[in-house]
DNA sequence: AGCGTTTGCCAAATCGTTTTGGCTGGAATG
DNA sequence: CATTCCAGCCAAAACGATTTGGCAAACGCT
């Protein structure tokens, strides 16, 4: 026979289908012990609700989206973007225990994707100023959570989110700990929250200590090659820079590659630091990175996902990280203590 | 208004639903005219057909599922299973252009998973012997491609697979390049078809040459330890040996911490190889590698999967496919060389 | 003209759930 | 005793697509 349906289970144990769905959903008043003899029957018959079925009548696919705002800046190939493999995979463990599955949006994927497939919400990582994937679950009316908040939206909506200001501050005294520290910032021309907040932390930090600021950005699609020429161009117009914060891990190691062929040593002629992932890990010296534990934010987003699935009513929340420094190779407070 | 459904667009292009449905998905027949002031109708309203009805009926959700088979060896954390989010992303992309969204079934999930989720079809990474997700899938009559052969299975299946047999006597070769070379393998305890089929060709390599083979295996589940563990016994058992070739790579590197730990030189004293991925190449020194293309690898098998699915009678077919050997800095013919 | 075939369209059935509205019979209330 | 209420169950109506079977009109052939 082929997969039992409801109607099945209903004759098995003896009951009308209407009996049947409020015993395996809960609703309505099902006398204990037919509740028992329903779920009896259906365990017998390994009978599985048709989701597609249940779907088109309840209006719901259980099913979330998790897609990456930042293009896959594919450098060298592998691994670019293995910190999304590691939000998704939580994502998608974290949403499965209620019984959501989680569809994964391949990188670079046109926004149009979200009128396409049928899903009850998506989160989405890093978005950038007026993102176009948001502006589409929007139009959409998807529910969604942000990993990263949305630079200039309006109000505040569903995101978790690291405290960059914080990071950045604590970094830039790490610098400052090596000795009389003049940094400089290397960003993308994409604005995304960590970017304009370690802006925002950085301009706050010279300011207070009446130092120039010294800001070069790169778009981040050129990725290695980005960093490597904006290092190159902050070598150039300020020599008197010996340290610098390159959130982007692509510009960060092409900035390493910069420093190497204009013969600076690093950490001693200029620390160095980044966001946190393989690239910083296994690079060689290791980068001294900001870290974020991205399985927790996983975690954390579908949480404020459910909640909002639950009560769509319910007024945005958002959640705030605190992130670590991990000292490498890259920062002489490294050298000092290690 | 909310969402239209198909019988707003009959009305708007004065046909019968039925039409619509029609000359929506090219059956029956239309004249083409109406057919034209069908799809303006739809166009003007901005109608999606609802998933979830269009899947109720024909039975398909157009969902596809990736799974690996291999546990996340969270050794060191993030970037241990990245070649999984280069594949499913890859297949992701491909998948969804022939219409299919693609569900990410996190790493270690159990088995059992493929009985709650409605999908078309799975691919399935590094099956191993006798393997559960198969085992789940075949219960449940869902189609599936493996990507590497499932061992010891009785006819073959629909696959995707590298020609590790052919790779691994190619290693062999190049470390022999080197000279003399007394070569060892490290393998998992577990079964999957690039051990069994490496295990196969050094056995045949050695035994043509007159040598002992030498085998050291660990379980895959102690990633780095195990290695290490392994690469231990291997030095104290078999001092002889001068190059061996360990295709998982935390045990690779794993391998390595344990040679320097013996004060042996790398590639002087021993010749390392793995299977490439962000562990080779950002190691250091950096692991000369068997290296396949993953993102082909995950096209394949969709364009298999789609296939088998379009006739769920054909024969199944296997695609076989060749992998290079990136040289790096652990093996001998690299020093020669670069 | 008469007959069979093809073309173009449609009404109704169908897929497997949930939800609505109503029906029973016994307990509680007056 | 009559009335109201409620627990416990059910038949039928959604949900929005595809598919089946059929009906006219147009066409081709003798």
């Amino acid at each position: 026979m082929s997969r039992p349906t409801i109607a099945d289970v209903a004759a098995e144990a003896g009951v009308s289908k209407t009996t049947v769905s409020h015993a395996l959903t809960g609703q309505g008043r099902v006398k204990e012990e037919t509740t028992r003899r329903v779920l009896d029957a259906a365990e017998r018959l390994g009978y599985r609700p048709n989701m597609m079925a249940r779907g088109l009548r309840t209006a719901r696919t259980r099913l979330l989206a998790i897609a990456n705002s930042v293009p896959a800046v594919v450098a060298d190939g592998a691994g670019a973007l293995s910190y999304y493999m590691t939000v998704a995979g939580s994502a998608a463990r974290t949403a499965l225990r209620s019984g959501y599955a989680t569809i994964l949006i391949p990188p670079d994927a046109a926004p149009g994707i979200f009128s396409d497939i049928a899903i009850d919400g998506a989160i989405i990582l890093d978005p950038q100023t007026a993102d176009p994937f948001l502006a589409a679950l929007r139009k959409r009316h998807v529910p969604f959570v942000t990993i990263g908040r949305e630079p200039g939206a309006l109000g505040a909506g569903w995101c978790v989110d690291s405290d960059m200001i914080d990071a950045t501050t604590r970094l830039l005294d790490h610098f400052a700990l090596g000795g009389s520290c003049r940094p400089a910032l290397i960003l993308t021309e994409e604005q995304r929250s960590y970017s304009t907040d370690a802006r925002l932390a950085y301009e706050r930090w010279v300011a207070q200590r009446g130092l120039p600021p010294v800001v070069v950005t790169a778009h981040e699609k050129r990725a290695e090659k980005g960093g490597h020429a904006a290092m190159s161009r902050l070598l150039a117009a300020h020599p008197q820079v010996n340290a610098v914060f390159v959130p982007l891990d692509p510009f960060a190691t092409g900035a390493l590659h910069a420093l190497a062929e204009a013969g600076r040593r690093v950490p001693q002629d200029m620390q160095v630091a980044t966001l946190d992932g393989v690239r910083a890990q296994f690079s060689v010296p290791a980068l001294t990175a900001v870290s974020d534990d991205m399985e927790a934010f996983a975690r954390c987003a579908v949480e404020l996902l459910l909640e909002q699935l639950a009560d769509p009513a319910a007024t945005p929340r958002g959640v705030t990280m605190q992130s670590r420094i991990v000292v490498r190779d890259t920062t002489l407070a490294a050298a000092a203590t290690g």
